[in-house]
RNA sequence: GGGGAGAUACCAGAGCGGUCAAAUGGGACAGACUGUAAAUCUGUUGGCGCAGCCUUCGGAGGUUCGAAUCCUCCUCCCCCCA
């Protein structure tokens, strides 16, 4: 995996690059929809590819571990092989299940013992199983295992979870380096600054991440709660220590200000689950602000989805129809509204990588960000 | 024509003398959703000057301290037999 900077913005930190993996090529700033289980819910690849244009989707170790499980993976020749999708791919760690699945998983120094939440069963994720299972899976770029602490967050517990990240780090380092891809193409290792919202906890973590030199970096355990404000002013901190030279990924952000927010720190890489859940939701994100498609508002309203969309979507559904196909629970309604909002993220990432390299960046985030919180 | 059963809020449908402004579904309306335990979850759904009051359970009377609940008549619907 190779980063090269194409260009800098002069107002904000914002810059555009490229990622070149063995599947492809990145253009950053990009948005990574996620596709946890080898599949981006209500979404064919070929709109995935031909009309979204992403670049690159996740996938997830412990959903895919637990299913299809590492037999079927192996066999098939990993998840590229398995699900067709032959662009970049990314896999998270788990870490995140940490936290989300926190009522039904034991922590432990040496690893993570997880209850099933499809059957109960129990299973255990260490640092090292995580790389190899990421190993099997395949992915261009794979996540240290860390704990993605909750907020709020006492200090004590984010200092001394901080720690465990760090070690688990140093363990799934370990493994990687002395593993080699199954494939026979190249896969790169992002370590994950934690840290909670305490500064000192981030200074030290982004200070310990960025010492091991890997090919990219993200930030972990934000948006999940905190004020967005403190978001920001960590987003801000942590890219401030992490290397310049390498990709900078925001894990699970998030709404189509943040992303213009974050990029304006010097974020390259997000991904969220936002236009999708929220799309199959009945929420769209469109170029002039939020719509909640199913709002009686827009029953007898025949105007395109969004005036200025690019997706297909767009022009060949109206509001109209598309709050009958949600009234009436059609499952061609949270397909439309997620190839919608996904079209608009990718597009929005790709306007705003326009902007960097034209050096309007600035300017064009501060208007963008007013209009796409405006409620329609 | 004979026999039976029933009319409850937007719909379906409980309730069968006080604890009923009325269960439960559905629908409708609104909100939430940020490295996906999510095609999910939550709230509201008679009115108001809203810890209280007012008008509601087909219609009109009646019994009772008190009626959606009991009685009388009326109207309308459904089922079976002819």
């Amino acid at each position: 995996m190779d980063f090269t900077l194409k260009g800098q913005d002069k107002k904000s930190k914002a810059r555009a690059g490229e990622i070149q993996t063995a599947h492809g090529v990145i253009q950053t700033p990009i948005f990574m929809p996620v596709g946890t289980v080898g599949s981006v819910k209500a979404v064919h690849f070929n709109d995935l590819k031909n009309d979204i244009k992403a670049q690159i989707i996740l996938g997830n170790t412990y959903h895919l571990y637990l299913r299809p499980g590492l037999d079927t993976l192996e066999q098939a020749g990993g998840l590229h092989k398995f699900n067709g999708w032959d662009l970049p791919l990314l896999t998270d760690s788990g870490g995140y299940q940490v936290y989300s699945l926190s009522g039904t998983r034991k922590m432990k120094e040496e690893g993570v013992v997880f209850q099933s939440h499809i059957d109960g069963s129990r299973h255990t994720f260490t640092p090292e199983k995580v790389m190899d299972i990421q190993r099997v899976i395949g992915a261009d770029i794979m996540m240290a295992f860390d704990e993605c602490t909750p907020y709020p967050c006492e200090y004590d517990y984010a200092s001394k979870s901080m720690g465990l990240t760090h070690r688990w780090l140093k363990r799934c380092i370990d493994q990687f380096d002395s593993t080699e891809s199954l494939y026979g193409y190249p896969q790169a290792l992002f370590p994950i600054v934690q840290g909670s919202v305490y500064r000192d906890l981030r200074i030290q973590s982004a200070e310990e991440i960025a010492s091991y030199g890997r090919e990219g970096n993200a930030i972990g355990g934000l948006s999940v709660g905190e004020p967005i404000e403190i978001m920001y002013e960590l987003t801000e901190l942590v890219c401030s220590i992490l290397p310049e030279n390498k990709p900078r990924y925001l894990m699970g952000v998030g709404t189509p200000a943040n992303i213009l927010e974050s990029i304006a720190l010097g974020i390259d890489m997000m991904d969220c689950v936002m236009p999708t859940r929220n799309g199959r939701n009945g929420m769209l994100f469109t170029s002039e602000g939020l719509i909640n498609i199913k709002n009686e508002k827009w029953k007898n309203d025949f105007s395109q989805l969004d005036p200025n969309g690019m997706s297909y979507v767009d022009s060949q559904y109206t509001r109209a129809y598309l709050r009958h196909l949600f009234q009436a629970q059609e499952m061609l309604a949270p397909m439309i509204a997620s190839v919608h909002n996904l079209n608009f993220y990718l597009w929005l990432v790709g306007e705003a990588r326009k902007k960097i390299l034209e050096g309007t960046f600035t300017e064009w985030k501060n208007k963008m960000v007013k209009q796409l919180t405006h409620r329609l």
